[in-house]
DNA sequence: AACAGACCTGACCAATCAGTCAAGGTTATT
DNA sequence: AATAACCTTGACTGATTGGTCAGGTCTGTT
């Protein structure tokens, strides 16, 4: 009587599990953007999956270990967009390429921007240490990065520190505060707003730190790669 | 027997319930930028102002009454930390000021600005019509001083919007994203730290605006005025 | 076909929470 | 001193929530 839906065919035990549970990821991804931990139910996830409360239970012992689970996954992504931070060379390609793909991280994984942030702006209590881990060893790793390029004269010397934070918030602002831009704008931003916005972080964060970025430094999503 | 507190003494009635009023509302901002609306119990903002529970709906109807008063009045002080913006003729000296006095307001009423961000990343469901209204008329004076700025040359050519929303994306991130930034840092950031996060942000955004910033231009708090 | 194990779910708890209330205390006014 | 208005609070309540569970269904294997 169930399995109605248009989602999920047949496929393997492992498969459809797989499935289901990608399915309560990303309705809870939702549910929890919208309204934090606390203002979440598990029965609005289950209405927003589909299932009812219990079979979200199967699942998912517990409202903290779902939660946990998509803070994890956004978490992941959340740094993989950062990777080709440093398969470029120099700051201007470098930078301007891993400030386009947050932009484009913060318009396609909206919810998860803002799962990420309510989790830390609570003191991270379910992923703390993956602060003082991972994050950290990521982050002094490209600190180091910037701080060569300082070394080669590439840019202007400034707090590497600093110029991350101003990065993260800068594109993930459009994430969080997607709501009160889009009011502001009296609409979702165009194709060409996202563009622009992305160019105008690009080049006055370059120019910030002393490079004059050539026309093409903001990456365009299909642009010629090599 | 109550009343042995340190904190009221006697003074009129309005005076002492003025004074209540606000030790609620304190106790309610820090309560709601820690556990969000939703996380938020009634029983730990009394607890946290010390009063029983009933005694604070007395003052206040209703969790979302109260939870509105609270907005208002960080919204109140994120505008009036902007009030300087056009005190001041040029973009050097008006916009070092603006990014000098919002980065003392995410320094020093972290939990207010928390508790604005978690409001408009849910979708601003309490204040949307303040959004509306209060902010867009704000935004778009601001706006038109800088489209000003760039017609008479004193800047480069960039959409006024995206500055904005950098310059609020960086300077709120120290307040929403405190918790991080201390984590990283492996303590709370110094005066000296402060400063320094300061004068960065400032040279990266003018410069990145083509102002090339005099040695003072960012603000420090007791630096001489006229 | 028969069996086992994985999957599904309606109905049900115990706990928690926002909000109420009635009774008692305090202060200002006359 | 009497009165009225305001303030305080412990105890209570109805509603909601996270989580449980027994009994059912489906699927793959022998």
């Amino acid at each position: 009587m169930a399995q109605i839906e248009g989602a999920e065919k047949s496929g393997s035990r492992a498969e459809m599990r797989e499935e289901t549970e990608r399915a309560i990821l990303d309705a809870a991804e939702r549910v929890f953007a919208e309204h934090g931990f606390g203002g979440a139910t598990m029965q609005a996830i289950a209405d927003a999956a589909r299932l009812p409360k219990a079979n979200l239970h199967y699942y998912f012992a517990s409202k903290e270990k779902l939660y946990r689970r998509v803070v994890e996954r956004i978490f992941t992504v959340w740094l993989e967009a950062a990777e080709s931070f440093d398969t470029e060379s120099g700051p201007e390609a470098a930078l301007s390429r891993y400030i386009s793909r947050k932009m484009q991280v913060s318009r396609e994984q909206r919810h998860g921007s803002k799962v990420w942030a309510n989790e830390v702006m609570h003191g991270a209590p379910i992923i703390q240490d993956y602060l003082e881990t991972t994050l950290r060893d990521w982050t002094d790793s490209r600190i180091g990065v910037i701080r060569r390029w300082i070394d080669q004269g590439l840019m202007r010397p400034v707090d590497p520190r600093w110029l991350m934070y101003m990065i993260w918030a800068t594109t993930q602002h459009y994430a969080d505060f997607a709501h009160q831009i889009e009011t502001l704008n009296q609409a979702p931003l165009s194709d060409a707003q996202w563009q622009d916005a992305t160019d105008t972080v690009c080049g006055i964060l370059l120019r910030g730190i002393g490079i004059d970025p050539a026309p093409e430094a903001a990456f365009k999503p299909a642009g010629p790669a090599a």
